[in-house]
DNA sequence: ACGCCTTACTTCAAGACGTGATTCAAGCGA
DNA sequence: TCGCTTGAATCACGTCTTGAAGTAAGGCGT
């Protein structure tokens, strides 16, 4: 008994208008200004019900025309668009080393940021919390939005979130268990919330803005100390049963291996997080691991790997490893893009591709990889906070251009 | 621009009587005889729309009354059910070694079943087509089912089925590709048709009436001279961009490993597959793989795991491995059930489910571990005919229970 | 300047649906 | 036989989409 019948909703005539205001809003979202004409092509509506529907958006203060376009002897088209300014939301990335919030307008162009440095290691709950807080109150202010014309606030955190009636947080590094963040910053800040990982936002940002635009079904890898995924199927993101799916750097691929910072052996992680690299490096050449920035030492061995063997050879493997990870998602997902991403990822990225590629090649089966590219990010490790904000609006565009209930707003 | 318009039928009124058509028949193909009273309170809708609804399904004879529960002081309530007899569907098991026909009513009951065996290596696209079609008419015949009271015939085929418009079979194994099996079926028997890998039909009827039931999120992992999976996301089989989804076996555990079947090294495949359990207890003792029956050897390396150290230490090197393989697939999809089966599965499952589930901790993240059951297949490997028979009855409950337009049965 | 043509959009009447309230049906107990 | 309770059908109402008919807005030829 699969299948569960689902309270999706689309009971009543009204919940068909509901979802076809979606439709048309959607549409209009991601392809640009269109004519009422173009959207019941695209749409499948009728040109009548495009007219409405359009019609109460526009009442609404959703859409805005968007000029004329002539069109060859007859009446003009009115191109419609949404409008950037018809409400605003924000984007939040509590990182382990800071906490950055900005806000976006409807159509995510940045109009404000904030940044806070955090000591490594101590992000307790309140600290976040009441910085988040604070970054929110500042951004609103730098940017003159009202508060009350936020559709919602998106975090992505560190570590696991299980969705629920109350999303819980769980996060290694952080040492948090069971972080009820969705409630307290709905507390604090009053407005809609929607707490995701990390690893997911950023996937977001490049399935809506950078390098999985059009794409269905993809895997957004991403390196950094640490390695994870973030999976999209049939066009939307994939949790698993609780939050935990797409924990793709603790995946074995190298039975009794190097013992991973998760206590297991084998995990890709140890191979090509950026962590395992430099500690392979240091292994190779027999030194002990100097103890400064990270992401500076990673830099430095790829410049030396211009010169220097033994620094060239742990990339390769590099490669090599992060290229069987690839196959194995390749295999297991069959996605049409594998996009790797996350600062690590990056940095190695342009050199390491080719052999990634060539691995990958090797590892997955031959019609799987044909289907599917492997490329690199095209946002940069910093889209946390867009892909976050992502979030209440993709609710929004959900339900029609109508807004969420906040947490303190009364629902009725 | 992910979240693609998606023409998903549902626009005007009409569809939205088919939703709930399929909505009501739905609940109650799986969840029993109900009454309309118990149906409204599940499906969400009101009384009178079930009323309608019903009445309407009742006409069609898609359901029958069943009886009737008195309800203590007042008007007893009458039972509703799908009708068994309403309709029939046919499940085919392409398989290496056979052709498996079966026929069942609406509700999945056998009532018919011819199985045709195939010289191994002999399966041309021709021989089996025209065995399907022969045991079909057979099957037919000894069930006393007209062919227009057939929903549809569902297939399951060995290797890779590429759905699209004109859906086409890869298989190494038979050495098919791009077999356009879906339309000459199709055109030999009259009926509409659903191809679909054999492991995601298997999955399939796990998911409908074994240990899947109930779940939303799983894996059903199937284990025999090869290896392969199912992928159910959401409470659908997850088929990747191109049918590719789930392929398992071929996920590397073992960089550098053993060689595979497959050509790449440190397959899973090569470690828990029937085949490569005995290669590696072959090697073990030093003996060379005698050819007889893979089935019957594996039996016997059971068996001699009693009192032999060599083959317990193969089998427990199996199940070390098998758990990571497990383990990659709860850290990739965080599944609420991991179903291990196969026949090799089953037959190696009794034993080394323990082991499995132990290795599968070591390699997991704890909290995706502990979300995750793991166990054995209820069915039995002979089922991929009936989860095939699946295919046209889930097409026939989400079209409210319509029936598909057959192949030559004109569409008005 | 005028009328005509083309194209874009809006209005309108018709058909269909779900819902809540109301009415009908069916059994039980006194 | 008469209430009483509960299940199921009916009805009026509001809402929705749609195709067709009507209206707006511009170009072009005379």
């Amino acid at each position: 008994m699969p299948l569960r019948t689902g309270h999706g909703s689309r009971r009543t005539v009204r919940d068909l208008r509901a979802a076809n205001r979606a439709r048309v809003l959607r549409h209009l979202y991601f392809h640009g200004p269109l004519s009422r004409h173009e959207l019941a092509g695209a749409t499948g509506l009728s040109q009548a019900s495009v007219s409405n529907v359009a019609g109460e958006l526009l009442d609404d203060g959703v859409l805005a025309e968007a000029g004329l376009v002539e069109s060859d002897g007859g009446r003009p088209r009115v191109l419609l668009r949404v409008d950037p300014g018809h409400a605003a939301v924000a984007g939040v990335d509590v990182g382990e080393t800071h906490v950055l919030v900005e806000v976006f307008d409807l159509t995510l162009t940045r109009l404000a940021m904030t940044t806070f440095p955090v000591e490594p290691g101590a992000q307790s709950v309140d600290t976040v919390v009441r910085r988040v807080t604070a970054g929110l109150t500042r951004c609103l202010a730098d940017s003159g939005v009202e508060r009350d014309r936020v559709l919602g606030v998106g975090v992505g955190v560190p570590g696991l979130v299980e969705q629920g009636p109350e999303p819980l947080v769980h996060a290694q590094t952080t040492g948090w268990d069971g972080v009820p963040l969705h409630r307290l910053l709905a507390a604090s800040t009053g407005l809609p919330l929607h707490v995701d990982n990390g690893a997911n936002t950023l996937g977001q940002a490049e399935m809506w803005f950078g390098a999985g635009r059009g794409a269905r079904d993809a895997v957004i890898a991403l390196i950094g100390s640490g390695v994870g995924a973030s999976v999209v199927a049939d066009g939307t993101p994939y949790r698993g049963a609780s939050g935990g799916a797409g924990e793709w750097g603790h995946t074995t691929i190298a039975l009794d291996g190097r013992t991973c910072r998760c206590g297991a052996r084998g995990c890709l992680e140890a191979y090509v997080g950026a962590a395992g690299v430099l500690d392979r490096y240091h292994e190779a050449v027999g030194a002990r691991p100097v103890e400064v920035d990270q992401e500076r030492a990673l830099r430095d061995l790829v410049a030396l790997a211009d010169t220097d063997a033994r620094a060239r050879a742990v990339l390769e493997e590099t490669a090599r490893c992060a290229g069987a990870g690839v196959a194995n998602l390749i295999n297991t997902l069959n996605p049409e893009r594998v996009i790797i991403g996350g600062w690590a990822g990056l940095l190695l990225g342009e050199r390491l591709l080719p052999g990634i590629r060539a691995a990958a090649a090797e590892h997955a089966l031959r019609r799987s990889f044909q289907r599917a590219s492997i490329d690199l990010c095209e946002l940069g490790p910093e889209s946390v906070a867009l892909g976050a904000a992502t979030l209440p609006v993709a609710e929004f565009l959900a339900a029609g251009g109508v807004r969420a209930a906040s947490a303190t707003r009364s629902t009725g």
